[in-house]
DNA sequence: TTACATAATCTAGCAACGCTAGATATGATG
DNA sequence: CATCATATCTAGCGTTGCTAGATTATGTAA
């Protein structure tokens, strides 16, 4: 069988051609942002590196906040992954520390992905139905880390992503020094195995 | 003795006027930011609150971001007093557990602030000798929890701080629901204790 | 092929922002 | 009163997010 015929196939082309720019875009704000700083992610940059004119942008999301959100968006799905291998892959030693390090390492390796995600895209529950499923994917790495271990799982695992994020976005801020960033986690992992 | 003659009396004054308006700027930041969130702060807003033009905002803080510095800093003063008095004042259950309460109410009661403090200011380490004296007392506070009950009570001191932040980011970003807010605290301060 | 209609894209500009140079007013001092 | 420094303001620059209206490209049909 060859290619569709009839009027369908330039449909879709224009649809692949349009996820390509999109995937263009985000491609190019995580970029500038990972280098440059969030700051210097501006619609007219950002126009400029795909080649086209300002209002294109806004067309695919409606607002610089929504490249944003877009960004942030596919970081959750692969903070999500990260975490679902280092849960699955570990050998020796407790999931729990492996998870962890696999957070921590997300974090440190992509600040200004993770800064899109918890600092400046907007505020969606993790657990909640209404949650995007790439924030429930995430979420649910953890929750399994205690499925079953504990009385109240889903605290539980609340509790962990929240010393998980602190830690993240304490280092992340030079609020903590590296140094010590080992014993950390060390004691993290001490405390909720 | 009645007030001092000479012309120092006049250069006393043009001080006091001058730190007065200073505050005047930090109380109409706070405020806006409060009730209105920070991207209200702008500093033609706050001129216009202090009745002055956009040059005196400069001449007291070089720049926008140096007034939310201010605030933060401001921020970091009220909050290790709260710690202080919580761990002081506390008659039965852990000082722990007072803490931890003191810490998520502060943030949960003045959120644009802890925002300002957290997530909107520079950084400056906690712990570093470098650090202003506000971080390093609102540190001290938390420090001296673990001090003497751990080996390693510095590390302790770190992790618990980023609990306490963890949470109290989650839930003012709205990732966390606030229905499980007091079995989070106590599962944290189980751990902790 | 040509004419048309729809969709895609751009040009140009608005309002608001942070910030600052140069003009003006104020007030203490001889 | 005249002087001079200090305090304050006016006016405007460059950049931002965003959008209305003009313009070009593209598929459809005679």
């Amino acid at each position: 069988m060859g290619a569709p015929q009839g009027p369908n196939r330039i449909a879709e082309r224009k649809l692949r051609d349009k996820q390509a720019r999109r995937a263009n875009i985000i491609r190019a704000a995580r970029r500038i942002a990972e280098l440059e700083g969030w700051s210097n992610v501006t619609v007219r940059r950002l126009s400029d590196e795909i080649s086209y004119s300002q209002p294109v942008l806004y067309a695919h999301f409606g607002s610089r906040e929504g490249v944003v959100t877009a960004v942030a968006t596919e970081g959750f799905q692969e903070l999500g992954l990260a975490l679902e291998k280092a849960r699955k892959r570990v050998k020796r030693g407790s999931t729990v520390e492996a998870v962890a390090n696999a957070y921590l390492e997300f974090a440190a390796s992509l600040p200004a992905l993770y800064e899109a995600m918890f600092s400046l895209s907007v505020s969606v529950p993790f657990g909640d139905a209404a949650s995007p499923s790439e924030l429930r994917l995430a979420f649910s790495q953890i929750l399994e880390l205690f499925q079953g271990q504990s009385s109240n799982p889903e605290v539980l695992s609340e509790l962990f992503w929240a010393s998980l994020h602190g830690i993240a976005e304490l280092t992340r801020t030079k609020r903590f020094p590296l140094r010590r960033q080992k014993e950390r986690v060390r004691a993290l992992v001490g405390l909720f195995r």
